[in-house]
DNA sequence: GGTAACGTCCTG
DNA sequence: CAGGACGTTACC
């Protein structure tokens, strides 16, 4: 367990508080959509070994100073946080998702039928999800501890591709976010949607505390990038709301044809 | 009443 | 178009 990351445990005092109030819900990337320039080809090509895994596995003092929660707002501190809001830092979380959902990423094993069989969504955070993935990552792809939460890593057997393909996403729309009075029919259309609390944001239990949401919440009255509801980005009933049909809301990056032609190809699938 | 967070408008 | 700011709603 030391080796895996603690994906849920608040690290600072401002993550505890705001965790505290975070409902019993799970996670997801929700990955900048098209701001991603690179495709999963280009992650699994790009074995970057120039750049220092230990470093980002364990960031520096200086870069968990840079990390902890601004008291004042001196801008932004350059370096890690910049991680988190900059391309790359996304881009990183983007990465581990394309690849985790290529197989790259090694599923906990007895993903077979069904994966952690039982109450897989339950135990998200634990017991050596994160452990089978991490050396073998860790051995060419950059990884952050505070990633492992932004991305959502949930490696609790298959659990992940569920939540991916959005099919409960949409299923939780019904069900929650576009109930006939939050979509405020005849109430002018003002009703607030509430989130699926299935989608792997949903099911994130801790603020980044790195993003730009969470690190001006007090003005952006936003919750977490990363904690963002799938459903809640799209607008209601527009066109973007079919995508997730198709499974995810990827359309920035070529993975979702790719992860079509995966799926019929049965590699998902079984 | 306080806080979280959705919806919308504004700005770059 | 993305991100930030703010009004507003929802929940405690």
């Amino acid at each position: 367990m030391s080796t895996a990351v603690d994906i849920a445990g608040p690290s600072s005092p401002d993550q505890a508080h705001s965790s505290a109030k975070i409902p019993n819900e799970p996670l997801r990337p929700s990955l900048k959509r098209s701001s991603h320039p690179y495709s999963l080809s280009h992650y699994i090509s790009t074995p970057s070994p120039a750049v220092d895994v230990k470093g980002l596995i364990q960031p520096s003092p200086a870069q968990q100073r840079a990390a902890q929660p601004a008291h004042t707002k001196p801008r932004r501190a350059p370096s890690w946080p910049d991680m988190w809001e900059s391309p790359s830092g996304l881009h990183l979380a983007h990465a581990a998702e394309l690849l985790m959902r290529a197989g790259l990423l090694a599923l906990t094993p007895g993903d077979g039928e069904g994966g952690a069989s039982g109450p897989e969504e339950e135990e998200e955070d634990s017991s050596g999800c994160g452990t089978d993935f991490q050396p073998f990552l860790g051995a060419w792809f950059p990884f952050s501890p505070a990633l492992f939460p932004l991305a959502g890593f949930q490696m609790g057997g298959g659990h992940w591709r569920s939540a991916a393909m959005g099919a409960e996403g949409i299923e939780g729309l019904v069900a929650e976010g576009y109930s006939p009075g939050s979509l405020g029919a005849g109430n002018g259309g003002r009703r607030k949607r509430k989130r699926c609390g299935e989608c792997v944001p949903c099911r994130r239990q801790t603020n980044c505390e790195q993003c730009s949401s969470c690190r001006n919440r007090k003005r952006g009255h936003q919750i977490c990038k990363y904690r963002k509801c799938e459903e809640l980005k799209r607008k209601p009933g527009g066109p973007g709301f079919e995508s997730r049909v198709s499974g995810f809301d990827l359309r920035g990056s070529d993975f979702t044809l790719g992860l079509a032609q995966e799926r019929s190809n049965g590699a998902l699938d079984g």
